[in-house]
DNA sequence: TCTGAAATTGAGAAGCAATCGCAAAACAGG
DNA sequence: CCTGTTTTGCGATTGCTTCTCAATTTCAGA
């Protein structure tokens, strides 16, 4: 929670930038859902901080945290991930390098994987179509080695 | 809406052949409902179809149509598709050729790409990672040249 | 340090897509 | 035409997310 001093400093200092170029206030309420949010180095949902946060007697509203959250991904920190779970999923992106997600649909275990050539694939669609991307969506769904191992298909 | 008369009964076929296979009935409420989803050849949602069933003086619950659109699924007919927005999107997929999307952020509009050597390293990628593919979700987010053009960064 | 405009928070209400429960209806096979 | 099973429809309900608004906090300037 406190190890990783310096990217930890520089969460805090481009979040306050961006809420600062944006005239927003770098409030204690932002300040404790920026740390819990990257407390955890797994994915996470609202209510896993909301958990989070009354386990270590932080009191922050749930409306907050949904206030927030968006504005953590707006600056670059957070990234939303799409299980096939109902509610949104958040990652830290700041600090790692890029990469998309292998799902088990069984056991929901989450494997990361990055290939620059299909990214650079990726680049050249767009530019075949004139498309200026933004970010993208890139999950594979499917089963992991010890599920189908398990007999799941 | 009545053409393409073969595809139509194969697709009809197919549906009948999932329910029959798991011990389901083909009932009238069921082929209404594929048929008013492969009436359109756009993505739709749940009130789209309510409301070309209204127009047509069709009577389908929705409960029903939540029913039942997961059973087109499950059987091979269409696909989920996930836009920004909150409610789940559909499209066909039986007698079309796979495809991703770039979608829009402003104007909503939808551009399908293929490209088969992302799949084929997609499909690598799994196999590094020991890995059973079932589906997967690729959406490229951004501007199109037109929203560009006017100005959306 | 004090002041006031502007931004933010909290708590609950509201919205809304999706799901559920159950009685009535539709089916399929005998 | 019975009989057991599946399905439908309706309304109620769930559960995530957003909204409302009064009270509070923040920060720049006096």
């Amino acid at each position: 929670m406190k190890n990783e001093r310096q990217t930890e400093e520089s969460q805090v200092e481009k979040f306050a930038r961006y809420l600062q170029t944006n005239g927003m206030k770098f409030t204690k309420e932002r300040r404790i859902i920026l740390e819990s949010a990257f407390a955890t180095h797994r994915h996470f949902e609202v209510d896993d901080l909301l958990f989070q946060l009354r386990s270590n007697n932080k009191r922050v509203s749930k409306a907050t945290i949904y206030r927030t959250l968006p504005l953590l991904v707006r600056s670059g920190l957070l990234r939303e991930v799409h299980d096939d779970d109902k509610h949104t999923h958040y990652e830290h992106i700041y600090g790692h390098e890029h990469h998309d997600h292998l799902i088990c649909l069984n056991c929901g275990k989450i494997i990361e994987f990055g290939n620059p050539i299909i990214e650079s694939l990726q680049d050249e669609v767009c530019k075949q179509h004139e498309f200026t991307p933004v970010k993208h969506r890139y999950e594979i769904l499917g089963y992991c080695r010890e599920c189908v191992g398990k007999g799941h298909p």
